[in-house]
Formats: C-alpha cells, sequence, structure tokens
DNA sequence: CGCTGAATTGAGTCACATCAAGAAGCGTGG
DNA sequence: CCACGCTTCTTGATGTGACTCAATTCAGCG
C-alpha cells in the first residue's frame, strides 16, 4: 500500500485519535486494490468480511429487490463504509459498485473486530462514527419523505456547490442516472427535473450546472440544518 | 424507580452484559416518568440531554419540515431511543410523542457519555447497538425506495402478524393515520390501500387485521430479509 | 347520549413513472 | 483522426399511483 493513501486514511475519523500500533496493525492486515469503472465490488447478502476504504475514484452503494435497483450512497474519498455490517458480523444490505476507476483499501473484518476489542480508543471512534451515519440515514429518509422529488433535487445542488467551495458553477460528480436513482427518481424525471430549475436559479450546459440566483434555489430547497448537513471543503459535522 | 422497570431495561441489548455497578450507576442518576397519550416528549433541534428508554405504552418518532410531517419510526417497549444524538451530543434530529400513556426512563446524556468512557463494555454494547440501528434505517430506506406503497403495507402487516406469535388475526398497535405517516403515504391512501389488499389474502374489522391467505400476502410483499426483520415475540435478530 | 377526532369514501388533480423515439456523448478500433 | 456503435441523456405522449379537498360515517370518551 502507498504510503500517501496510508495518510489518507489515517486523516479519517475512524483512525485520527487511534494508537499508531494498532493502525499500523490494521494497515498491515489490508489489501490496496484499484478496480475499473462499473465493476460490482460486493454484493447485498454477501458476507461482511472487509471494511472497505475508499481512496480514489467513487463508490455507489446501491440495493435491489424484486427486480428493482436503487442507489443509496454516493461516496467519495476519503470514505470508509459498510462498516456497520463488519461490526454486526453480518451480511451487507447494499451492493457497491464503482462510478469510476477507484483505489480501495480493504480492511478484514476480523482484524478490525480484534482491533477494536483491543483498543478502546479505536472502539469509541467506531461508536462516534456509527453514531454519525446512523444520523445521515436519519437525515436522508426525512429527505425523502418530507421533500418532493423537485426539492431533493434543489437542495443537492446547494450541497454539492457548497462542497465544492461554495461555486457558483461545478461539473456534476456523477452520471445523471445514478443521480437520479440516488434523489429517488427516474433518469427522464430528473431531466425534467432540472429543466424545471431552470426558472428558479439555475442554468445547464450538459453536465455543468450554473447557479444563478442562490436564493431562489435556496428557496425551492428550503435547506433545514436538521435535514441538509453542509459539509464545506475543509469543515466537518454531523 | 420500580423495581421491575429495571429489571426490564437490564434485558436490553445495550446493558445485559454491563457491570452491575455501571449499570446501577446509570439508574440512580436517572428519571423515571409517566406521560399522558400524545404528548410531546421533546422537538427535533432540541439538545439531546437525556437517552430515552420507554418502558410501557407507545412512542412515535417524527419529523417535519416546511409544515409537512412524517412519522419515522413506532417504537413499543422495551427500547432505548434517540442514542445516536446522546453520544454525538448534537440535536435531535426526530421529535418524539407518546402514542398512548407511556412510562419513560430518561437516562441524562452526559452520565451515560461518562459511563460509556469508563467501561469498555458498556462502549461495545452501544456499538454494536449503533450498528443495529444503523441497519435498520437502511432496511428502512430501502423499504421506501424499492417497494410502492400498497407493497410496503402487505410487508408491514406480514411483520405485524408474526412479531406478535405468526398469528392470523390482530389488532392495529397504532392508530391508522400514524401507521400511514410510518409506511409514506397518507390516511386516505392507507384506507384504500387496506381494501385493496382484501382481494389479496386480508380481511378486515375496524382496527382488526384478519389474514385469511398468508401466501398471497406474502406475494404481495415479497419478503427480503435484506429489507425485512421478522423478529418474533421471543427471538432477535438485525 | 352527544361531542370530538378518526376513518372512510368519492371526485378531481398532480407529481412522477412508463413507454417510445431521437440526440448527444464517448470510448474503441480501424 | 475519424467513424462506428454503445450508452446516456433528452424530449414527447400517455398512464397511474397517490395526494388533496370535501363530505359522511364511525368510534371513543366524558
Amino acid at each position: 500500500m502507498r504510503e500517501e493513501d496510508k495518510a489518507g486514511i489515517r486523516e479519517l475519523p475512524l483512525f485520527r485519535e487511534v494508537s499508531s500500533e494498532t493502525f499500523q496493525g490494521l494497515m498491515a492486515a489490508s489489501y490496496s486494490q484499484v478496480f475499473p469503472p462499473k465493476l460490482d465490488l460486493f454484493g447485498q447478502g454477501d458476507r461482511a468480511d472487509f471494511l472497505h476504504i475508499l481512496i480514489e475514484g467513487g463508490v455507489a452503494l446501491h440495493a435491489q429487490w424484486n427486480g428493482r435497483d436503487a442507489v443509496m450512497t454516493l461516496l467519495r474519498p476519503v470514505s470508509s463504509f459498510i462498516l456497520a455490517a463488519c461490526i454486526r458480523d453480518m451480511p451487507y444490505l447494499m451492493s457497491a459498485r464503482t462510478l469510476e476507476r477507484s483505489t480501495i483499501v480493504m480492511i478484514p473484518a476480523v482484524d478490525l473486530r480484534a482491533a477494536i476489542r483491543r483498543d478502546g480508543d479505536l472502539a469509541a471512534a467506531v461508536m462516534f462514527e456509527l453514531a454519525g451515519s446512523y444520523r445521515s440515514m436519519v437525515r436522508q429518509s426525512k429527505n425523502l419523505k418530507l421533500r418532493t422529488a423537485r426539492e431533493r433535487l434543489a437542495a443537492w445542488l446547494l450541497a454539492q456547490a457548497h462542497r465544492q467551495g461554495r461555486v457558483n458553477s461545478f461539473l456534476l460528480p456523477v452520471e445523471k442516472r445514478d443521480l437520479a436513482s440516488y434523489l429517488g427518481m427516474t433518469p427522464e424525471s430528473l431531466s425534467r427535473a432540472l429543466g424545471g430549475l431552470k426558472s428558479d436559479g439555475i442554468a445547464l450546459d450538459g453536465a455543468r450546472v450554473i447557479i444563478t440566483d442562490w436564493n431562489r434555489l435556496a428557496a425551492v430547497a428550503a435547506y433545514d440544518p436538521l435535514i441538509d448537513k453542509l459539509i464545506d471543503k475543509w469543515g466537518e459535522d454531523t
């Protein structure tokens, strides 16, 4: 594994406070791997053998049922994923696939669980992380249940612009079909919804979104700190 | 606090493995209180000062945005709730109100966090619990995104019958308006959806649901262990 | 009982999905 | 470097599940 990858992982809230002994031990047991775009990493129902950490690229966690499929989460580096399944030692509830060429570090779940038992600081960090993940899912459910598709889209656009440094213009970081599914709509609906927001503060140029009127867009989204987690490039929250 | 209440709490996965010293310490710092029906316990955005434990009665966790309101979770005894907010020491993302007369134990979040720092077994239990809560929320999001209202209702009815001991007939444990909101629909839609399921294995008598054909109903719900958590009266899972 | 909130029923509307066709990217290989 | 072909994206026409509004009916409770 590359040293710079380790450094990125070390920065994660999960590992920031952990002894370097614990950390190096886990890294020694881990694998780093590069995957091509649109590759399935694992499927829902598989045994949770590894904690995954996305170092570079992008990953979608999605779920399927009865022939339907929905994107549950879109991940950007550096992020760990499916921690809960590893802790519980239960099958994944979601499938994962790369959005683009991605490098991913895999920490064996057995080693992770052993390290947690040994290192109280790690246990505390995992606990804190899981509490945050739970709250993220609550936010997402609220988003789904309380907002319409159009409102969810507006909120996502604002969050995205914010995340990239409050820019007035940005490229969509994922394919529209995936974004649509993530937002709980069809690609066709997303296309129309984007079109419909032109009169509410955005302009479009292919995969580029230009925010022409923050206030109008914010009025559609009705930003709420108890739903939307605005992270700037630097800060954190939850 | 009544001794039998303590016994119930002691049975929770959260406290089952914890030293009696830790447990008694927490109980000594806690309050037990009886609330009338339909009373707001706290609102979203409030500071998370207490871990709540429902001993008797029923509680709905719900959320509001922009004038809309949605039930996120329906709770039955004995259950703890809003653990994540206490761990994170952040505002509640959901509001809570009693469904009926309920007795609730409140553990001060400061004391809880202190106990976790002191007692590794408690930390481990909290970690495990949060991982489970996270997975429950994932199931719920999958349910929302992948199933139609009708399918969600069918699945809920099956789960409910199962929970009460695989009975063929049971009373709805909550008001229909709350159930509707929990399932992501309006009361009118629930009423019609229940009617519509009459041809698929159920019969109705006011608040009583009679399952006349498990197979037909199961076919509508398309049970999936990665969405539906079937708990019988005794066992557990996640 | 009679009052009040809950549940049902009906009619009309709307948001979003579906189906289908065309346009635009984009990676591949000649 | 261009042409081909696949995929994604867009746009249009139509369908439908679910919401809204309104009017009863029903049930619980003082």
